[in-house]
DNA sequence: CGCCGCCTCTACCTTTGGATAGAGGCGGCC
DNA sequence: GGCCGCCTCTATCCAAAGGTAGAGGCGGCG
């Protein structure tokens, strides 16, 4: 006897995208795309529907909701399809967001299409597959918590990243300038650089600031 | 009788991708994709082999040459096939260093098919075509002058958005640290600010620069 | 209560970055 | 040929930022 086919969604908004997953995916026994969307919301809605088995979303769409936030969206229902990230990003701004909403799985665009089939079984089966970069980038984060910065720091740090000095810092937060030096020079140690700069491009990356 | 086919190399670093822009491009009448490279060397030394009409490059590869690097070093060669960038980001940073190497059009990949296969036939015939944020890029660059940068003046506003110093800069990019001083002097001037962090600031919010 | 983390501030010194004012080379354009 | 924009480089001076080494206040927690 056969196993009823896994049956997919896919969700990016480039139509090349889509193309490349449909030609990479239905050439697998067992797998059937039974749907594509185009943005956020409408991966919602389609999934809602009842008929999938595994969403394959990607984080950035053009405009409107993120990747992250459908995925919540889709999880919290019962009987939720399992949702695998494939997307091109992945710094903590992404994968974190992406992991906490319920996410089953996370994998790059640039993985080779065997490794995106089993992955795409593995996550049926309710299992997760992780890019060996995200998977990096987690253990270290358990490691080195050295990152946390406190909420005075970040405040600080996001003026930084708008291009205000030291003074105006200072003046904006009611402080002396010497004060926010010693903010900075916390973080700086925190984050292992050694200018403003750095430090925000560091903090960016790690998505404790936005931008 | 028929004309001979376009033939065509797709160059991106995403086994997704390509498999989207074949599935996408070979149900069209007329072309046909005859190389696949997933580096940008690769894209090089294939497209020098005389057999392809078109290559359809994106910009940027995991690691080692760009996008950029690779059509300049085509588009140098005698009878040298048409170059069309398709690619995902479109700030100035992307387009004009590929536009400046020689690139006949520039695609984003969130464009619908058929404006995919159209513009490779108007590539293969010599002609341009542009996606309209880029085009509309270009167009503002040309009224406000103020604000535009200089490829080398981008090109080191994209390193201080990296956190490195002068020093660093001018060793990256092989010049003397007064030089990297006097092409942000510059910029400063033309954005309208006084510190490296409030350039990357204002360049970010321009779309100069990405992240 | 005592410890600890966070926030605030001070002082001194070094390094980096920014402002200014040049100059020369090179390539494109009229 | 002459002009102009871009890139490269130099030199000096001043301001800003970073490194180091503190200290005191405050609140939470065991």
């Amino acid at each position: 006897m056969t196993e009823p086919p896994i049956r997919l969604l896919l969700a990016d908004d480039h139509p090349i995208v889509r193309a490349g997953l449909r030609a990479v995916l239905e050439t697998e026994p067992g797998l059937v795309v039974s749907a594509e969307a185009a943005t956020a919301e409408e991966a919602v809605v389609r999934a809602a529907e009842g008929d999938i088995d595994v969403v394959l979303m990607d984080l950035r769409f053009g405009s409107g909701m993120t990747g992250a936030e459908a995925t919540a969206a889709i999880t919290a229902r019962p009987d939720a399809p399992r949702v695998l990230i494939v997307t091109t990003y992945d710094t903590d701004a992404d994968t974190l967001p992406a992991i906490e909403a319920g996410a089953t799985g996370y994998l790059l665009k640039d993985a080779p299409p065997e490794d995106l089939a089993a992955a795409v079984r593995t996550a049926a089966a309710g299992r997760t597959t992780l890019a060996p970069t995200v998977a990096d980038r987690l253990m270290n984060r358990m490691r080195m918590p050295a990152t946390a910065l406190t909420l005075r720091e970040i405040e600080v740090l996001v003026l930084v990243a708008d291009g205000l000095s030291n003074r105006a810092i200072a003046d904006r937060l009611h402080l002396t300038e010497g004060t926010v030096k010693s903010h900075l020079a916390r973080s700086y140690t925190k984050l292992g650089v050694d200018s403003r700069t750095a430090a925000v491009a560091t903090a960016t990356d790690l998505g404790l600031i936005r931008r």
